[in-house]
DNA sequence: CGCATTTGACCCGCGC
DNA sequence: GCGCGGGTCAAATGCG
């Protein structure tokens, strides 16, 4: 994760879980705006050891609030993202696998000149194949690090924007990796078990049911700019409620294009879908964890990969939503919103191992 | 010479 | 059953 914060997102981190079923695609974004310059600048915070993280609405997108601070590493947690916890994300993927699930694939989108991006991973390739809808052809790669690794990727220039990339791992490596591939790694994995344990399904039931296909795939978005920090969250599987709506995420917050009460019940049960997803998986708070501090470590010339979370320094202190203030209403470009069912969240991650 | 890449053929799942 | 499209295979080719 750090080597795309380093190289590709100065400015801009998130994640998109998505899944199809029938030919309707569903997502869940959660993507981290810009840090603020106070957040980013100077040694101060880093001596005091906190950093926060703040957010808001923007663009009538919901946005969480994350208190961040660093700890110096200790013996106990030296291992926080090592072992068991591999284990026990490996064990939740095969076990899907082998019911009614595709094997889980994890997607990174970022803007990068170069054919791939650089995993700290090494790859072979094995075949290229222009897929319908994109000029640009989609290569496949497998990791060649240990024979038999059943780990491959598949690389493809967006159609709509040709600077950005887009990277889909698949599988769990079966061997050890390079540091410098770790952070990468268990992000990935972490976030591929965050969707296929089910984390992300809410109590609502067309939640359930749109993410409950084959194939679930989550999308680590790393191109899109931002004013301001954020944690957007957005589930354009509303789009089949309000089919006038363009947008492709979110659709929900052009609330003029959609019925107002089905737009605040899609809110309310994503938002006890991202609480139930922060809580209720470890993996994932590491994940968000790790791409946070690689984040902050990257923008202070730190050492990269991630290393703060591999020796368990960091944590995630809270995850709170919060309204958007009116002056920000004001200046938003988009509709204004019509539910506040977004204040009930607030959920409290003191442990992020 | 060994390894990686290229590229057309082939396989397989899915929708009609 | 058939066609389409995604994914993989493997022989040919390129490169250091």
């Amino acid at each position: 994760m750090s080597l795309f914060l380093e190289t590709q997102m100065k400015d801009h981190l998130g994640l998109i879980a998505k899944r199809e079923e029938g030919g309707e695609e569903s997502n869940l974004v959660l993507s981290l705006g810009t840090l603020s310059a106070k957040t980013l600048t100077g040694k101060e915070d880093r001596a005091k050891q906190t950093n926060h993280i703040e957010t808001d609405e923007v663009d009538g997108d919901l946005s969480l609030g994350l208190e961040y601070f660093q700890q110096a590493p200790s013996p106990d947690n030296h291992d926080n993202l090592k072992g068991p916890k591999k284990d026990v994300v490996a064990e939740e993927i095969i076990s899907h696998q082998q019911t009614n699930m595709k094997r889980a694939r994890v997607s990174v989108r970022a803007r990068c000149d170069t054919p791939t991006m650089n995993d700290g991973c090494h790859w072979r390739k094995y075949g290229q194949k222009t897929a319908k809808g994109n000029p640009c052809p989609r290569a496949y790669y497998r990791c060649t690090i240990a024979p038999g690794c059943p780990v491959r990727k598949q690389v493809q220039r967006c159609a709509e924007d040709m600077s950005i990339l887009i990277t889909t791992y698949e599988g769990t490596h079966n061997h050890a990796l390079p540091l410098s591939a770790t952070a990468v790694a268990s992000t990935t994995s972490a976030a591929a078990s965050m969707l296929v344990s089910g984390s992300l399904t809410s109590s609502a039931s067309q939640m359930q049911s749109q993410f409950a296909s084959s194939h679930p795939t989550v999308t680590l978005d790393l191109t899109a700019p931002s004013s301001t920090p954020q944690l957007k969250i957005s589930h354009p599987a509303a789009s089949r409620y309000y089919p006038s709506s363009s947008f492709g995420f979110a659709p929900w917050n052009r609330s003029s294009s959609g019925a107002p009460s089905q737009v605040a019940a899609s809110q309310s049960a994503l938002t006890e879908a991202i609480a139930g997803a922060i809580t209720s998986h470890p993996s994932f708070r590491s994940a968000l964890a790790a791409a946070i501090t690689s984040y902050i470590g990257g923008e202070h010339g730190a050492p990269p990969h991630g290393l703060f979370v591999e020796d368990g320094s960091s944590r995630i202190n809270d995850v709170h939503v919060h309204r958007q203030p009116e002056k920000e209403k004001a200046l938003a470009m988009q509709a204004p919103r019509s539910s506040t069912v977004f204040d009930s969240l607030n959920l409290n991650l003191n442990q992020i191992q």
